[in-house]
DNA sequence: AATATGCTTCGACTACGGTCGAACTATGAA
DNA sequence: TTCATAGTTCGACCGTAGTCGAAGCATATT
């Protein structure tokens, strides 16, 4: 009763089912401003803008101020991922908020996960980058390996900018869908902002649905065959 | 605000304190009975029976009757997880419970996770046995090898009986203090009841920590280096 | 300056849910 | 059968926290 960290606050803030659906739209990776948030959860400006403060002072979000607008995101990876974990027990518990809704097989098929790419297509490119070597999982972390280095500029991404960030390059994070993990850190945003730029794929504006082209699909496969 | 699982309900579940404090305890792996969880949770039996059945609803726990008794356990090690990451985030915004009281530094060292070990001698463990090859991550998911196989029979563990149980043999579960994976599953839990039958440790009735006796700590030492 | 927009603070209202006493059921012991 | 112990159900009480209107700041735009 008195030893460990304390769970019930910090759920109790993710408990909220205003506050819930705030980190849910947040997970979308993009950051938002109190007024979206305030939509997204179907409350008042005011309401909303308690919350984010909660929610912020229990080190959930990271704000920023730019202007007039105060924009929100979620704080870090770790938070994503226990979000994450979260949507597996609801999914679990039957506890879907729509039952199988047709929007509900695109966001299984591919989806963005605090902007680096989830669902079936995520794991897929995981899967794809262990099996032939470019990551390796040595204990915990996941690390780019020499091959990997080269595939990952061969394919135009500036590794140097992601090193010098603070952030981890590569992490992995478990798909709620899926039951596996796909690729997250910053080395995942960068194959998801990479895929935008081929326009291989196209983020959706207002979900977290991402899809595919038909070149698109046909070049990820190419590249990352799952055989 | 409408796609994805139903985040919320379950967050609240946890978010009681009530509730908070008994999923703590169950953390330490045993099935406990709803008086003793009463007493964990420090309130009375009916209100320690209402939570126990909302969390029960909630898909969080497994019951099981025996006698006049009913005990509860965690329903599986997807729910220790996600409450281990809860911790994470709890511990990181700097809301321990108690700041770092001399039990705190001995839960950091080891304790018990839903029956396997935890803690800095959870991650050493884990790191020593992917580091001799005996465990391989495939993608998601850990795999025994077969070096691994024949270590671990060795080890005087039956793999047979582990495996012929329907809950999968490894899995890697996420520390809270060491933000780094220990071994989990079927087999994370043989290892440490091999541990304490060797003597090498030994389990606190009341708390998660698990305090290494002279010899154990030698020999763990000698056949989990960490070189 | 004057006005508009984005957000925060304050105060009051309300309701949901946690709490316990008391009565009830079920299993085991004498 | 009788008593004791473990757990559940019911009902009533109460407090906390979510909610919004209104007013107050702060930053832009004219």
């Amino acid at each position: 009763m008195k030893e460990g960290p304390d769970i019930a606050h910090v759920a109790a803030l993710i408990g909220d089912p205003a506050r819930a659906n705030m980190l849910t739209a947040l997970m979308s990776g993009k950051a938002l401003t109190v007024s979206e948030l305030a939509e997204e959860a179907g409350v008042t400006i005011q309401t909303a803008s308690s919350h984010l403060s909660k929610l912020n002072e229990g080190g959930l979000l990271r704000p920023r101020k730019q202007g007039r607008h105060k924009y929100f995101s979620l704080a870090n990876d770790d938070v994503a991922h226990v979000l994450e974990g979260l949507m597996g027990l609801a999914a679990g518990s039957g506890h879907l908020r729509k039952r199988t809704g047709p929007k509900d097989t695109e966001l299984r098929k591919a989806r963005v996960c605090y902007n680096h790419l989830a669902g079936d297509m995520g794991t897929q490119l995981f899967d794809s980058l262990i099996a032939q070597g470019h990551l390796a999982m040595n204990g915990e972390n996941l690390t780019l390996t020499e091959t990997g280095a080269n595939f990952a500029t061969s394919f135009q991404i500036d590794l140097d900018t992601l090193r010098s960030n603070r952030t981890p390059l590569c992490r992995e994070c478990l798909d709620w869908s899926e039951r596996r993990s796909h690729l997250a850190g910053s080395l995942g945003r960068a194959f998801l902002s990479r895929f935008e730029e081929l326009s291989w794929v196209k983020r959706d504006q207002k979900t977290r649905v991402v899809t595919f082209s038909r070149n698109g699909a046909k070049e990820f496969e190419r590249q990352f065959a799952v055989n």
